[in-house]
DNA sequence: AGCAAGAGGTGTACGGCGTACACCTTCAGG
DNA sequence: CCTGAAGGTGTACGCCGTACACCTCTTGCT
């Protein structure tokens, strides 16, 4: 108690307050206003202070990105590698799917931390316990792509969203009918889904669904690969379909 | 002639002058480098010129999306859909490949520009005219994501490039030994391939072969589904693999 | 008890960015 | 000849990341 003089003194920074409180300020304003001077003053100090704890902001979204990923739950064998694979696919979109930033600031990466590192290795380990062979994981790996982390990849974020998050159903189908205008196809796809609201503004879109969708016609399609016993070398005879 | 009053006159800037040269700046210096005060110099005029001609630097990068996409090849009909889309989607590889930035570009418009729409609207047209259901080529679309721009979407760039691009094979050997002492899979996936070298410093990967492997993992499953007839109903039974 | 060393926090400053705003020039059409 | 708009300029503001010199505690050794 002969410490405090004064005012309480503050407890000291480290690198994983700062990481967690970046992640945070990321959350509530989005990672374009992510800014090494906001998240100095969400943590009380000069903004300085923060460069005793990382080397530079690159650095720290890299740290932020291995705050995320370690919070995947590590590898369960399953019965079979495809579902051990799909739950832990599902596991990482759980453990990403509240930061909608980190899909962007993953791929943003120039190389990849040792949490990411690691989470790649496991999941080929996972892959190559099942008994394909290094080839056929390796395109695997490479099909999935960021599905990995559990993104569903939008092509856009929201349709036009030509007036904003209205609940009059009469100014959403005059939207609409003024897009099918131009683009006939989009419209009918937009309007077949009904629109499930549970999104942001007229996602109209079952984000999970469509995750699950894409991820088992690739885990299905690579099963199917294997059973055949498929090397990269069948490929020449499909190339030329066109 | 009575118009070039002391030094020659110079040709007004206009909208596509600028987006072109937006284009030609971020092919050389990155994305990341691209800045209004930059392209403006490159045009021998004011910074603050550009804003007659584009809003902002969003409408910017709007636009040179557009452009980009512009130089897509229009669809043509072939003997069924699945290769007309597979030639659809290589064509706009090629108008893509040459910028990279272009991936990550796409991925940040908020809201998707005309050329855009223009061009999903007819990759949907293409399924639907092959008799896909609309239900079954909305979910194709998701799964497709990014992919429909061309764009293998790496896990990172590289793999982590210990030594600069040294073509010493003894240092990289060592480089990957390192690397196997902490990920194993990872390295041996990174031997496997024997390293093709046309891209920057050793990705290691055929850009090409992998993105046409998913590609065609993806319409085969879809294709599969669609002979099967499939609609979104058929799902639950599946869901609960895990 | 005295003190050196280092870890952690501060203050100032620089160069770059996007862009608001007021201004000037040029020129086509009435 | 005049007007008005289109296109280009110059200045300025507030934000950003971060280099660098400095201060202030805490800790451990003598």
């Amino acid at each position: 108690m002969a410490q405090e003089t004064g005012a309480a003194r503050r407890t000291p920074l480290n690198r994983e307050r700062v990481l967690r409180a970046a992640v945070d300020l990321a959350d509530r304003v989005g990672i374009e206003a992510l800014s090494m001077r906001g998240l100095a003053q969400d943590l009380g100090v000069v903004p300085m202070a923060l460069y005793k704890h990382v080397a530079n902001k690159e650095q720290l979204l890299d740290g932020m990105v291995d705050v995320l990923v370690g919070e995947i739950d590590p590898p369960a064998d399953g019965p079979d590698w495809k579902s051990a694979v799909r739950r832990r696919v599902l596991s990482a979109r759980r453990a990403l799917l509240g930061h909608p930033w980190a899909s962007r600031v993953i791929e943003t990466r120039t190389s990849p931390t040792p949490g990411v590192l690691a989470y790649l290795d496991s999941v080929i380990g996972m892959f190559r316990a099942g008994g394909l062979s290094a080839d056929l994981t390796h395109h695997a790996m490479h099909a999935l792509g960021s599905r990995i982390w559990g993104f569903t990849q939008e092509l856009f974020p929201a349709p036009p969203a030509t007036a904003a998050d209205t609940s009059d159903t009469s100014e959403q189908a005059a939207a609409l009918a003024a897009l099918a205008a131009h683009y006939p196809h989009i419209a009918e796809i937009a309007a077949g889904r009904p629109h499930d609201g549970d999104s942001v503004v007229g996602a109209g879109c079952d984000d999970a669904f469509e995750f699950e969708f894409a991820l088992d016609l690739l885990l299905d399609g690579v099963e199917r690969l294997h059973q055949r016993g498929w090397t990269s070398v069948d490929r020449p005879q499909e190339e030329r379909t066109w």
